[in-house]
DNA sequence: AAGTGGTCTAGACCACGTG
DNA sequence: ACGTGGTCTAGACCACTTA
C-alpha cells in the first residue's frame, strides 16, 4: 500500500508573475481543495469515515487546526458531517442534506413531508437549445429525459422533467426502478455528487398535459421551478423543471 | 464614564437543575449574546467601528480566539462587516446586505437591478386575524399599512402591502417621503435591525387592483411572496405580501 | 510605522460516543 | 478507558489599510 503522506506546498509569497496581482491563497484553502479532490475521485465515498484530525494534519504536514478549518468549512457547505465523539463522515443524500436542503415544498400549516415520485418516462433525446445552454453541452452529446410526478400528503402536486447528460449517466434507462431519491442514485450508480444548485421561481398556467397530471384544470395558475445542479467540480450536470400547485404547499426560502 | 470591563460567567459544568438536561453552552456564544445585546439596545448602532478583538477580549475577560468566533459567526449572519486592516464595523442596509440578501427578483437575462418604489398609502390599522398572528400581536394593538409598487428597469412588476406593529414604529405616517429601502429606515429612525426573513412563494391572479398597478390585465398569473422579518430579538416585526410579475424576471434561490 | 483582522501553530482540557 | 471532535488559550507571524 502506498503511502499517501505527501506535505502541501507551503511556499504563501507568491509574487504575482504579470498583469494579475494573485491573490494569496490561505494553507487551510489548499487543504480543503486537497480534500474535495478525494470527494469528487471517488477515493472518499458518501457515508466514508474520514480519518482524524490528527491524522489527516500528520498527512498533509500542517497542524491539526489548520485541518479543523478546513473540515468546518466543507460540513458548512453540507459536504462532510462532524459527529462529537464518532468522526467526520462524508456527506449522504440521506442525511437529510438533499432531503430538505433542496426540497423547498411545505405544506401550509407548516407540515414538511417526504414527496413520493411516479416515473413516467425515460427518454434519449437530443438536447434542445434551452437545454444546450443549460448544462452546457457541446454538440452532439445526448441528454435523458426524466418525466415523473412526485405526491405530497397524497395529492399529486409536482410535475417534472429531469434532464441530466446522457454520458455521465451510462445506462440510466435500464435501471429500475428510478428511486424516489435520484440524488442518492447519481451519487451511488453514477459517483456523482451534487454539491450546489440555483433555482429560478416563475409563474406559468397549467398545460392540458399538466392538468391531466396533476388532476386540476387547463389554465390553473402554477409556479414554475427550474433547477440548475452543480457537480463538486461546479459544472452543471442536472437541469429540472417542476411545475408544482400551490393551493395548499408553498415554496419556502429563509433569507439571512 | 462607566468603565465597561466585565467578566463572562465561566463556570460552565452546569449541574442541569432537573428535568432538562441543560446542555453545555461554550464561551463564544455567550459572548455572541453579550455582543448582540448592544445591538440590540442600540448601543453599537449600524456602521460603528467595534473595539478590536484585543480590546473586546480584555473587556470581557476571555481570550482573543474567543472573541474572534464570536465576531465570526455574527459575520457569518450578516450582523457586522469584517474589513482586513480596517476593524469590524456593525453592518448597515447599504452595505449590500438587505439589497440583494433580502431581494431576490432578478432579471431573466441574470441581470439584477434596484427597484424604484412608489408609496401609495400609509395607513393605520386594526389588525387583521392573520396580521394578528403572523406579528404575533395582543389584542388592540394597531399596526401601520403601506402600500407601494416597486419598478424595476422602468417597468412596474411588484405591488405589496406592508404590514407593521404601529407601537413599534411610533409616527410613521409622519415620515415623507418613505425611503425604497424601507430597512434603512427601520435601522436610522426606529432603531430596528431586520436580523433574517423567512419567504413564502404561491401563486395566484390578479385582481383588478393588482391589473391596475401592475399594467396587466386582471387575471394574470402573478407569483405572491408572504415574508416575515425578525428583529435581532427574534420577534416578528415586519410581514410583506408582494405580488410579482415573472414574465421578465424571476425569483433566484441558491441552495447548498 | 502602527494598528487591524487573518492565518497558523501548539497544547491543554472538555463533551460525547463506543467498547 | 479510549478516541473523537469541540472549546479555549497563547503567541508568532502575515496581509491589509491608514496615516
Amino acid at each position: 500500500m502506498a503511502n499517501r503522506k505527501q506535505a502541501l506546498d507551503k511556499s504563501r509569497h507568491v509574487t504575482a508573475g504579470q498583469g494579475q496581482p494573485l491573490r494569496f491563497r490561505p494553507l487551510y484553502s489548499q487543504v480543503r481543495e486537497a480534500l474535495v479532490s478525494r470527494l469528487i475521485d471517488g477515493s472518499w465515498p458518501p457515508g466514508m469515515l474520514l480519518p482524524s484530525e490528527h491524522q489527516l494534519a500528520a498527512e498533509l504536514g500542517v497542524s491539526q487546526g489548520t485541518v479543523r478549518k478546513a473540515l468546518d468549512a466543507m460540513a458548512a457547505d453540507n459536504l462532510l458531517v462532524r459527529r462529537q465523539g464518532r468522526g467526520t463522515f462524508v456527506a449522504e443524500p440521506e442525511d437529510g442534506r438533499m432531503i430538505f436542503q433542496f426540497f423547498r415544498l411545505v405544506a401550509d400549516d407548516g407540515h414538511r413531508g417526504l414527496p413520493d415520485s411516479s416515473v413516467i418516462s425515460i427518454r434519449r433525446a437530443d438536447p434542445t437549445p434551452v437545454e444546450l445552454e443549460m448544462l452546457q453541452l457541446s454538440a452532439g452529446q445526448a441528454v435523458w429525459h426524466i418525466e415523473r410526478t412526485r405526491e405530497l400528503d397524497g395529492r399529486t402536486v409536482i410535475a417534472e422533467r429531469i434532464c441530466l447528460p446522457a454520458d455521465r449517466f451510462p445506462g440510466l434507462d435500464r435501471i429500475d426502478p428510478i428511486p424516489n431519491n435520484v440524488y442518492a442514485l447519481y451519487a451511488q450508480s453514477f459517483g456523482l455528487i451534487i454539491a450546489r444548485a440555483e433555482e429560478r421561481v416563475k409563474t406559468m398556467t397549467a398545460s392540458d398535459a399538466d392538468a391531466a397530471l396533476l388532476d386540476c384544470r387547463e389554465g390553473v395558475p402554477l409556479i414554475e421551478v427550474s433547477r440548475t445542479g452543480y457537480a463538486l467540480d461546479e459544472t452543471p450536470v442536472e437541469w429540472r423543471i417542476s411545475r408544482c400547485l400551490t393551493d395548499q404547499f408553498h415554496y419556502a426560502v429563509s433569507l439571512k
